[in-house]
DNA sequence: ACGATCCCGTAAACCGCTTTACTAAAGCGG
DNA sequence: CCGCTTTAGTAAAGCGGTTTACGGGATCGT
């Protein structure tokens, strides 16, 4: 039992290939009786054209690509993604295409990108010296970049982590915290902090150095809740403990405050916690979580609608950085005084 | 500026185009010599061969598709998903393959299939008499059903759902409540109610009557939190609130809790609250969540192997389902006494 | 009545790759 | 030195569509 192709229909259909094809492409070309009656066959058959096929002979294939930095199991952990997702998605939904998740293959983002059929591609968080971005370019697919630094030939969508990260630090500071850590994002095989850990942390020490605060303690910890607790863990106990945490994820945030919650500390009053990202579970938390608000959704939305302009044929270029936005609600507050 | 093909290889490497297809997947077939310039040329040239060429002619893509029945910013707004999808992933990772995510297009899912270049399906919440698995099986596609019913065609990958259900409500009778009440999922367009709610929902019903308690009130919510939170508002107030409360997901569970307790009621001692697929973050809530634990990721992998199996042409069968655990933790407790 | 114009529909080329014959040359034993 | 097997590489036939260029008949204006 094989596919039924055009080829089939044709001949069921007493027309030729063209035929066929016109009455799906191009009805306009065929009389009103031959349109139906190939319709009739086609549907009877159950014929739908072999979305290869079609691909090759359009040089289009309806699909784009979604580049992912890490593997699958990774970067699913972290709701961030789910939420850039939604705002591609909705793109996609009113441009009828579809989505293909691209992560490395046996570590590799080249070897991926080769085999993938794709119009075009939404690269997410790539350093700018990654040989993917040559590969790329090299053959030359229309790609937009998230989370990265602007290259010559690709347009970047990014928000103003710096701006955001330096309100968040800033808050704290007018609170009164003096003594501060923050949590780092996890260094890449290839670089030893992403672009947009890079600004995050800027942003950060600006606040800092402008107030005149000692340096904050530095703690890594990856997008999770688990990484989140560990961290809190890493911290200073008893007097040195600080008061006042950064968190580069809300995901870091939430299982820190859930750490420190479980150890006995109350939030806010004895330590202070924001996060990065406004993931929506951010407002749900107890306390709700004090974070720094980017417009993830958003940022989905402008790149799909960047790279499908791209595929149009239009020229883009980068767009200014999306604002970022310091939510305060409930898990920072004063520090207790000094007893 | 076109894409370098196979011919252009051939013809700067002076040999004809099957040498070229040969170095790259028949290396055997050609004596060293040429085998390196070949390669040599092709990198140079940074040639790479058109994936859907390459997929129309060995008639595989190396891409599963994962048909969802919902749009991209429904679906992923429940982290349901990521989980699955890193099962998913991990045997994708293993196998060198792609995923595809195929959301209706225009509404219809059977329109998005014909579009989809992939290898085979994994169905997400498919009704057994959805007009796509007619689609699918007309056109031959091999599928993997995941959270419905198992079809004469297709295996499916199910879970303990109503062992889950019982489990849970029998939890929470036995702790001494007897005024419940349900969060129902929501129905789809085509259905009343999905495979999966219906099965759980039979199994509270088991619990419940088993006891003899009296018959739970039913609220309606999506797997978000903010319908959680809208959940808790359709309860009666006062005397008539219902002591426990059993969702059908994690994500109204919590967002009913949240809900509880902004408006003053302490969980678990004024409220208890039971969720369904045990997602990470239930672990991370204040208080943690008492739920049923799925085995999503697990779920996601299973589906996946099958669906590779079949595609390596083995006959496979619909396995047992997988298990479901309550697993117990602060938000659920004895009602207070009546005063 | 006759060439021009439309309207329908077809044949064939093409998209870029894989793979099945098939051939020419080289290696082999005797 | 001769038949036979290997080795190394090629030509051509698909894979299943789309699209360009063209032809035959009906319609039209004059």
């Amino acid at each position: 039992m094989t596919r039924v192709t055009i080829a089939d229909v044709a001949s069921a259909a007493g027309v030729s290939k063209t035929a066929v094809s016109f009455a799906f492409n191009n009805p306009s070309k065929l009389g009103n009786a031959t349109l139906e009656r190939v319709l009739q066959v086609a549907n009877d058959l159950g014929y739908a054209p072999h979305p290869a096929a079609r691909a090759l002979s359009m040089r289009r294939s309806g699909t784009i690509g979604l580049l992912i930095p890490q593997r699958l199991t990774t970067v699913f952990a972290n709701p961030f993604l789910s939420e850039l997702i939604q705002g591609l998605g909705e793109l996609c939904d009113e441009n009828d295409l579809t989505m293909l998740l691209v992560p490395p293959l046996d570590g590799s983002l080249e070897g991926a990108i080769r085999q993938a059929s794709v119009d075009g591609f939404i690269s997410l968080g790539l350093s700018p010296d990654d040989g993917a971005l040559e590969t790329l370019d090299r053959l030359g697919i229309p790609t937009v970049l998230v989370d990265s630094e602007a290259s010559a030939n690709h347009p970047a969508v990014n928000v103003d982590d710096a701006g955001g990260a330096e309100a968040a630090a800033r808050h704290l500071l007018e609170l009164g915290h003096n003594n501060l850590a923050v949590i780092v994002l996890p260094p890449t095989r290839s670089h030893a902090m992403t672009p947009t850990a890079a600004r995050r942390l800027a942003g950060y020490r600006a606040a800092v150095h402008a107030a005149g605060a000692p340096e904050p303690r530095m703690v890594t910890a990856g997008a999770t809740m688990a990484a989140g607790a560990h961290a809190f863990e890493a911290l200073p106990k008893g007097k040195r403990r600080p008061t006042g945490v950064l968190a580069m994820s809300d995901m870091a945030a939430i299982g820190l405050m859930a750490a420190a919650i479980a150890s006995g500390l109350r939030v806010p009053e004895d330590i202070s916690i924001v996060g990065y990202d406004d993931l929506p579970m951010a407002a749900w938390t107890t306390p709700r979580l004090t974070t720094v608000r980017q417009p993830i959704v958003e940022k989905g939305r402008l790149a799909a609608r960047l790279l499908i302009q791209r595929l149009q044929g239009q020229v883009v270029g980068s767009p200014p950085p999306l604002e970022t936005r310091l939510v305060v609600r409930n898990s920072t507050a004063q520090p207790m005084k000094e007893q």
